[in-house]
DNA sequence: TCACATTTGTCCGTATGTATC
DNA sequence: AGATACATACGGACAAATGTG
């Protein structure tokens, strides 16, 4: 028992799929259920936790949102244990910035402000492993443009594995989520190899000066342009998102 | 009708309550539904969307966690539109935080560095209005601690208030979302006037400073004191927050 | 305090759609 | 192509909570 009562969440009023919802949270968080595993079948949940299928479909739709699970339709389907939920925290981002009504504008000085913070961070804490990981990167990227197809995935994760080069985890999921707000919006523009090509060549450019570890002030130079380029895409966008 | 199809979400493999929260969702940024407004009980809007009852509660779940909307029970009761969507990132906060392992300190230190870039734009971009609240806020703080109650709100309110000098709204659903998190955490350790009062002293001397607009690096030394202080605060509470 | 109406919360039975074998 | 196993969805029923008279 604890001194104080400060680690109990509150049980009154609680609903029956919160608890449910809350115990496969629970198990997820001690590793008893770990991504790629597979939960019973609704029916069988609702045996297992003595409850209705209602009950347990509601538990499922929360944790659905959450971003722990998946469900997959049909024979062999079911809830799957995603491995992130920070794709989930962007699309409540993209609510939140369509009702604080937030600008392409905005939203490109912010990224710049914030990732320049990264890099200098990044330059400062990044191990062998993650210049490794970043290389390897735009490798990838660079093979895929070769190949003529669009590198976006590509290009979404060399900023995250620059944010996780500063070792603070608050900076990843920070920048996680305004990147998964963004590749929601870039996914409602046509692909474009050009531009893909761009931020392919922008990235490796931005990544020698890093690793130079003298040329940051020209790093910021071209991620400034980087982000501009981006922005200038997105401009394209309709104001309204929901249609 | 756009010229391109780029603002069509896409209906393939749409499930029926998906369709529906979605449709409440354009509602809601339309302004056809606002903040205070009461949604009909779910029998009608199973008989106004032709679904079942089961189909409605499943959308209403999902509003509900996105933070949409509150569903009352009882007489009288039913889904009402909230007045804001920030504080639920909160909550999905603290599971990325449990699930990516962050540390007390690394909220820290991101949140100083953020909130340094924060009042840098705050100086340079703020009004007449923005000083008023600020200097408000503090006001209201301090008669709330003479009165020896604790100003959580206020507090937390003041670095939102930072926030939304900086003209940008990226920033602040930043920052607030972050404090949404810092809020939930702190509403597990049992309130104390004395931190709650030092609190408030550290922001009116912050605000002083950033007001003089000569004392900058003042008001820098100020916040990393004071975000300082809540992390020893916060270094009490239980490693995990899921019992 | 006591009914009473309203609305959510929960369960069950059944039917349909869908993906895999 | 057909059978299987699963999610999806409908309708009816009752319990529990909540505000009203």
């Amino acid at each position: 028992m604890a001194k104080h009562s400060i680690l109990f969440s509150p049980v009154k009023g609680r609903r029956t799929f919160e608890e449910v919802s809350h115990e496969i949270k629970k198990l997820i968080f001690q590793g008893s259920l770990k991504p790629g595993d597979k939960l019973p079948p609704e029916l069988e949940l609702a045996n297992q936790f003595n409850v209705g299928r209602q009950t347990i479909r509601e538990a499922l739709r929360i944790l659905e949102l959450s971003g722990f699970i998946k469900v997959h339709k049909g024979f062999g389907g079911g809830p799957v244990i995603k491995d992130t939920i920070l794709n989930q925290i962007g699309s409540l981002y993209l609510d939140a910035f369509q009702m604080e009504k937030i600008t392409i504008d905005e939203l490109t000085v912010a990224r710049y402000k914030i990732e320049k913070m990264i890099i200098q961070d990044a330059v400062a804490f990044a191990d062998e492993d993650d210049w490794v990981a970043l290389s390897e990167n735009v490798e990838a990227a660079r093979k895929k443009i070769e190949a003529k197809t669009i590198a976006l995935e590509e290009n979404i994760e060399f900023h995250k594995l620059l944010a996780k080069a500063t070792k603070n985890h608050v900076f990843f999921v920070l920048v996680s989520s305004i990147l998964a707000l963004l590749q929601e919006l870039l996914s409602r523009l046509p692909p474009d190899l050009k531009v893909s090509e761009a931020a392919v060549v922008s990235h490796e450019k931005l990544l020698t000066e890093l690793m130079s570890k003298k040329g940051r002030k020209k790093a910021e130079r071209i991620l400034a342009e980087h982000l501009e380029s981006v922005k200038n895409r997105l401009q394209s966008l309709p104001d309204k998102i929901y249609e």
